[in-house]
DNA sequence: TAGTGGTCTAGACCACTTC
DNA sequence: AAGTGGTCTAGACCACTAT
C-alpha cells in the first residue's frame, strides 16, 4: 500500500499493477467500486494526476469503467452472443432469422432492429469488389442498428444489386417474414454459400458513440458475402462490439 | 488552430478531433510526425497536460504511436496475414504447413517459431471441456511464439491427450516435416474437421509485452479444436495481434 | 545541445450523484 | 453537503534522440 521508490516501475504503474492484481484475485469483484482517486492519493502519498494515470491504464485495458460522480467500477462480463457458421447452418430450418436474432430468442433476450437508412448509392470500391459490380454503379443500401436487451450491439449495412431488390420489400423498412434472404429466394435467387471476413480494431469515436462503447472495448468489423451458386447476392458489413460477441466456425478438411 | 471556448467539446477533445481529421484527410500521412506537445501548447494556448491528453486519446484509438525522444507518428497499416477456413482447405496439398506459415511463404516473408515450453500439465477446465477429457487429467502442452519478419504476431499453445503424442516428435522441440498434424496422421489419427472460436479484447500487459503491442491494439483470442471423425485431437489457443490478422471463412448453407 | 515524449507535483473548478 | 470523476493550469525533472 505504498510506493516503492526503488522499484523500476513508475509509481502510476505500481498502483495500476496493484489494482489489477486485486481485481484478478477477486478482492475487488465485478460490479464493485475501486478506491476513489482521493483514496489512492492518501494511501500511496502521490499526486492526483498520478492516481488518475493509474486508473486510466485500467480503463484502456477494458478492465474497469468509470461513471462521473459515482466511481470507477470493475467491468462485469457481458452477455455474449455467438455468431458464425454453426448459427447459419440453422438458417433454413428456423425461418430465415439471422444469427443474432436466433441467439437472442433462444436465450429469452429482447431483440430489435432500428433502421438508420434506406438508400440507393454509388458503390464504394470495397463494395463493388465484393459484390462483383463496377465501382460507382448504383446499389441499394440498408443501414441498421441491432439491439439486444436495450444495448446496441451491432451497426450493420447491407448492399444489394439494384435489380435484385427492385420493388421488393427489401427496399422498405419492413422486409417481411424471414427477412431479406427469404425475399431474395422468392425471386429465385437461391443462397448457396457465405464468406465471412473479420478484422479487429479500436472503434472510431462515431462507432463508440453508436454502440455505446466504453473505453478499452475493441470492435470487430465483419464482412459477409452471400452467394448464389454463381454470383454475389449481398455484401453485409457490421461493426460489432467486441465484448459481447464470439465468432464460431465449423469446417471440414478436404479428403 | 485555436480553442473555441463556446464549443461544447472540451479543449483536449477539440485538439484530438483536429488531429484526427488531419490524419483522415491525409494532411498527416502514415509514418509522419504529429506536432510536438510543445507545438500544440503554443498553437492552441493550452497547458502541456491538455496537449498530452489529446494525443493520449489518439493513442488509445490505435491511430498513432509514440517513441520517446523522437515524436508521435501516424501508424502505418501493418502487413496483414489471413487465416481461417480457406487457408486450411489447402492444408493437405501443401504438406501440413499451418496457415500462417503458408501465408508468409507465399508473400516471401520470413517465418519462424520459437518454442516457449514443452510440458505435461493437468488440464484446465477450458482445455478439458474442448479436448473431451476429465478436468485435471494430464495433457501435453506445446507453447510457442510465431514471428513474421522479426515481428512477433502470435502466442500459441497446443494441448494433446498424452497417449496421442507419447514418444512422438510432438513432444520434442522439432515436430518434423509437416508439423504435429503430420505426426498424428502417421499414427492413424486422421484429421476430419476443425472448429474455431474467436473472441476479442484488449491484451493483458503480459500479452502486450509478448507481442510487442503498442497502445490501442486489440487482440484476438482464437481457439481451434481439431477433430478426427469421432473425437478431439488437439486444442489450440492463440493470442494474435489484432492489427496484423484477418480471419476469413467460407461455408455452405445446407440444402 | 536542443528537442522529444514520459512522468510527476500541487493545486483548481466543474457537473454529477448520493445522502 | 459531501464525495466522485473530468478537466485544466503551470510548472518540474528525467531519459532518450538527433545533430
Amino acid at each position: 500500500m505504498a510506493i516503492n521508490r526503488n522499484d523500476p516501475r513508475s509509481p502510476s504503474r505500481q498502483i495500476a499493477d496493484d489494482l489489477r492484481t486485486a481485481i484478478r484475485d477477486g478482492e475487488i469483484k465485478p460490479g464493485e467500486r475501486l478506491p476513489s482517486e482521493r483514496d489512492l492519493v492518501d494511501r500511496y502519498g502521490i499526486a492526483p494526476q498520478t492516481a488518475r494515470q493509474a486508473v486510466a491504464a485500467l480503463k484502456t485495458e477494458g478492465l474497469v469503467d468509470s461513471r462521473a460522480g459515482r466511481g470507477v467500477f470493475v467491468r462485469k462480463p457481458p452477455a455474449v452472443v455467438q455468431v458464425g457458421s454453426d448459427r447459419y447452418a440453422r438458417w433454413r430450418r428456423d425461418g430465415g432469422k439471422g444469427p443474432l436474432q436466433l441467439e437472442a430468442e433462444e436465450r429469452g433476450l429482447a431483440w430489435r432492429q432500428e433502421i438508420l437508412g434506406l438508400s440507393t448509392e454509388p458503390a464504394a470500391d470495397w463494395v463493388a469488389k465484393r459484390l462483383d459490380v463496377s465501382p460507382g454503379i448504383k446499389v441499394f443500401v440498408r443501414r441498421r442498428r441491432t439491439w439486444i436487451d436495450d444495448s446496441p450491439i451491432q451497426l450493420a449495412d447491407s448492399y444489394y444489386r439494384l435489380h435484385d431488390v427492385w420493388r421488393s420489400p427489401i427496399m422498405e423498412k419492413d422486409t417481411g417474414p424471414g427477412g431479406a434472404y427469404a425475399r431474395l429466394e422468392e425471386r429465385g435467387l437461391r443462397l448457396k454459400r457465405f464468406r465471412e471476413e473479420i478484422t479487429i480494431r479500436m472503434p472510431t469515436p462515431e462507432e463508440a458513440t453508436g454502440l455505446q462503447l466504453g473505453p478499452g472495448i475493441p470492435i470487430a468489423e465483419l464482412y459477409r458475402i452471400a452467394y448464389t451458386d454463381e454470383r454475389p447476392l449481398e455484401v453485409f458489413r457490421a461493426i460489432m462490439s467486441g465484448d459481447s460477441h464470439t465468432f464460431a466456425y465449423d469446417f471440414d478438411l478436404p479428403e
